[in-house]
DNA sequence: TATTTCACTTTTTTT
DNA sequence: AAGTGAAATA
């Protein structure tokens, strides 16, 4: 008993055990890169459980990525064993999604209920905008990302603030009230839906909130910072200041969600928002040596409006950084499999301990190619590709119209996949008479005969497509696993029979993915199964009572059907990635890396417009906006994920949507002193001062590194016939009349402008030779 | 209806 | 460069 609290606090510093044995009320743990911050959330976890007794089912904590979930639950494992099955560990969307079915009735949905994804979303978009009669010309993408910001921002159509001429809002505004209609519609929900129709439910229902305040006395969240208004809100709701057990974790320098609706704001705020929270600093760096810190914080630095604070370490300065530069994109990927075989043969780093970051995800596939070619091993980071695979999407969708037939967007997806002679036309006028009538397609095809203008194949051909959802609806009805409902729907399909029928390479792999998440079913089921028999066996902790019924302990899902629960993970969880690592070479973006930290880190396209983003560099004054800012937090949280080794590489040119474009290295780089790449400051650097070091190189194209570096400083991007940074610039054009110059695109004759015309244009895309100083 | 062709955007980052 | 969506053609 005593040695469980001593082993529980055994090597943490004083602020980390501050924040493990902190009692009762709020308390805001802000935690640097690298100081410990999931040792502290578990072994607070773990002490509440063993020395404070509580129930591991009274505690909930969130984490903000599936990955982050699972690694939590794993080391709580380690610490409390069976009884960490007990807690509830998982993401915002994931814990709403539980509550949200269980509740389900209340909020004008039925348990069967499906998830839409962001496919799914933008479909619906498009209908609700057919249905809301725009005739705007807007693009749908750019509706349905402001609808899923009104969402984050806890906004129901309703509530949506729109000046009366402020005509694109309005049609944002009837667009968001349409696609609400279709969700309901379709017994759906989307990512946005989860969090925002549980805070509704819970203003409304005060008795439901009750239930779930009583039920969790202890809230955990880990990466506050990058929390969004209705996430905030649910957190506030379930445990309301100012005195709930609430815990929050997180560092604002590593917020890098704010085009996700995140704000800074919410932890910069929070000891306002809980007056009298506890608030300690974690500030001691364990990870990384002092030059790669240095290193880090020198970019950070130029942020205004962080919270003060500065990591520091005991450790030795380390290695210096290197710079890599590099000709073009594929001679930079080749340079880092060339370093990465090189660490590998010096013998002190391994392959799994070792990252290549990059800013997008178009930037991976070039890295692939490199890294197969030198026969490095690697695993691609990437949340959910598998699932993305239109196959593997068509057979979700399949299954998610056996659970709920109404999924209307699913059943479009679908009618004619395998193609089955259901045309355009057919399912235009199927669609018609549903919306006429006020069903749903699937109700519709029930009676095709009524549907005015067909003809009898095309009626036979629906009859048929309902018989064979009817089919599967019943046979999910009845499943007792996954696996046998995926089965049976790839039999009645003949997905996988068509694919194979059409014999070419590509529809072969397609078939094969589909066999796959057949596999995927079954192991789902098999988890399923070695969870059930831990919690039956889970020891009750000694002298513990019985929970509450209504409360049964462990999971809040226990009761849903098994392929509901598979549906879900699917929508929510995304690819199974057991393998990620094991002896390889990780590949991620910048955003993936977070929370993550790796012996040797490459940090690829460090070129103004790649990183830093060309869209944050497209603003009014870029230097000082906030998305500059965020961009170098994102720098900040890429250099701190490196233990001993940091290399940073930029490429002189890179091809971009098919067009060469001379990028000057990354703005960041002059922000790191050249010490810390080895280099000794040379006399006074002239006027524009190199951005950073250029380190020696050895390999033969080297040799001429030095002029094409020159020269990609005096091509910029902007190009040859505008001087120098034209944005802002006011311009005139025959037809738009008189606008500003937001951004450039491309050099010479033919360079395009995207110009603010203002008004009724608005932003237009124009080649620059159009225009004339305005 | 199904298939082919052509013009057109697209690349930020993710639950 | 590639993938999407609309229009033209079989």
């Amino acid at each position: 008993m005593k040695s469980h609290e001593q082993a529980l606090l055994e090597d943490l510093n004083p602020p980390q055990k501050e924040a493990v044995l902190h009692g009762d009320g709020p308390l805001l743990v802000l935690s640097g890169a690298g100081s410990g911050k999931t040792r502290v959330i578990t072994r607070r976890v773990a002490h509440l459980v063993m020395v404070r007794r509580v129930f591991p089912w009274r505690i909930l904590a969130v984490t903000f990525t599936n990955k982050a979930a699972r690694e939590m639950r794993e080391r709580l494992t380690q610490l409390l064993g069976g009884q960490a099955n007990e807690l509830v560990v998982s993401t915002f969307h994931s814990s709403a999604a539980m509550i949200l079915r269980r509740e389900a009735e209340a909020v004008g949905l039925t348990r069967s209920f499906v998830i839409y994804d962001d496919g799914d979303q933008l479909g619906l978009v498009k209908r609700a905008m057919r249905d809301a009669r725009v005739e705007m010309s807007i693009q749908p993408r750019e509706i349905l990302h402001r609808i899923d910001q009104e969402k984050n921002a806890a906004r129901m159509p309703d509530d949506m603030q729109v000046d009366i001429d402020d005509v694109r809002g309005m049609v944002v505004k009837r667009t968001y009230q349409a696609y609400q209609r279709l969700l309901r519609a379709a017994n759906a929900v989307d990512f946005g839906d989860l969090l925002l129709l549980l805070v509704t439910l819970f203003r409304k229902r005060p008795d439901v909130l009750a239930r779930y305040q009583q039920r969790f006395t202890h809230v955990l969240v880990d990466e506050f910072q990058d929390t969004n208004p209705v996430q905030y809100e649910l957190l506030r709701l379930l445990a309301p200041p100012p005195s709930a057990n609430l815990v929050v974790v997180g560092d604002d320098d590593q917020s890098i969600y704010r085009w996700r609706g995140a704000s800074v704001d919410n932890i910069l705020r929070f000891p306002e928002q809980y007056p009298g929270a506890k608030v300690v600093k974690l500030e001691q760096n364990y990870r990384s040596d002092q030059n790669i810190l240095e290193a880090a914080h020198s970019v950070i630095s130029k942020n205004r409006r962080r919270m003060p604070k500065k990591l520091w370490s005991d450790r030795q300065c380390g290695e210096h950084l290197q710079l890599l530069i590099s000709r073009d994109e594929r001679a930079e990927a080749q340079e880092v499999a060339r370093q990465i075989h090189a660490l590998q043969r010096e013998g002190f780093i391994k392959y799994s301990g070792m990252a290549v970051f990059y800013r997008a995800n178009a930037q991976s596939r070039v890295l692939e190619e490199a890294m197969r070619l030198a026969r490095v091993p690697y695993s691609l980071v990437s949340g959910r590709s598998f699932y993305d695979r239109a196959e593997v999407r068509d057979a979700a969708a399949y299954l998610r119209l056996m659970v709920n037939p109404r999924s209307d967007a699913d059943l479009l997806r679908v009618i004619n996949t395998p193609a089955r002679g259901i045309g355009d036309t057919t399912v235009e006028r199927l669609s018609d008479y549903a919306d006429q009538q006020g069903i749903s397609l699937y109700e519709a095809t029930s009676r095709p005969e009524r549907i005015p203008g067909l003809n009898t194949t095309a009626t036979r051909r629906l009859s048929t497509f309902h018989a064979l959802v009817s089919s599967l609806n019943n046979f999910a009805q009845e499943a007792r696993d996954a696996a046998s409902a995926v089965d049976q729907m790839l039999q009645e399909t003949k997905l996988v029979e068509s694919l194979t029928a059409e014999g070419s390479d590509e529809s072969l792999t397609r078939a094969e993915n589909l066999r796959e998440f057949l596999g995927a079913a079954q192991e789902f089921d098999l988890n399923r199964a070695a969870a059930a028999v831990a919690a039956a066996t889970a020891q009750p902790p000694e002298g513990a009572e019985p929970p509450p019924p209504e409360l049964e302990a462990a999971s809040l899902s226990a009761d849903v059907p098994p392929l509901q629960a598979f549906l879900e993970q699917i929508s929510l969880v995304g690819e199974a990635d057991a393998e990620v690592g094991e002896g390889r070479v990780a590949l991620m973006t910048l955003h993936a890396a977070k929370g993550l930290e790796f012996d040797a880190v490459f940090l690829t396209g460090m070129e103004d417009n790649v990183f830093p983003h060309s869209r944050s560099l497209a603003v009014e004054d870029p230097e000082e906006s906030e998305e500059m800012a965020e961009e170098r937090r994102l720098c900040y949280v890429g250099f701190t994920r490196a233990r001993k080794r940091l290399f940073i590489s930029f490429a002189q040119c890179r091809s971009l949507f098919g067009e060469l474009r001379y990028n000057p290295p990354s703005r960041f780089l002059r922000d790191v002193p050249p010490q810390l790449f080895g280099i000794e400051p040379e006399a006074q650097q002239v006027q524009r001062p190199a951005p950073s070091p250029v380190a020696p190189r050895r390999r033969s194209y080297d040799d001429d590194s030095g002029p094409r570096i020159d020269r990609s400083y005096s091509q910029a991007s902007d190009g040859e016939g505008m001087s120098g940074d034209v944005r802002g610039m006011r311009v005139r054009h025959e037809q738009f009349g008189v606008g500003r110059i937001i951004s450039t695109d491309g050099v010479g004759p033919n360079a395009k402008v995207t110009v603010d015309f203002g008004g009724s244009v608005g932003l237009k895309r124009v080649i620059a030779r159009f225009l004339m100083p305005g």
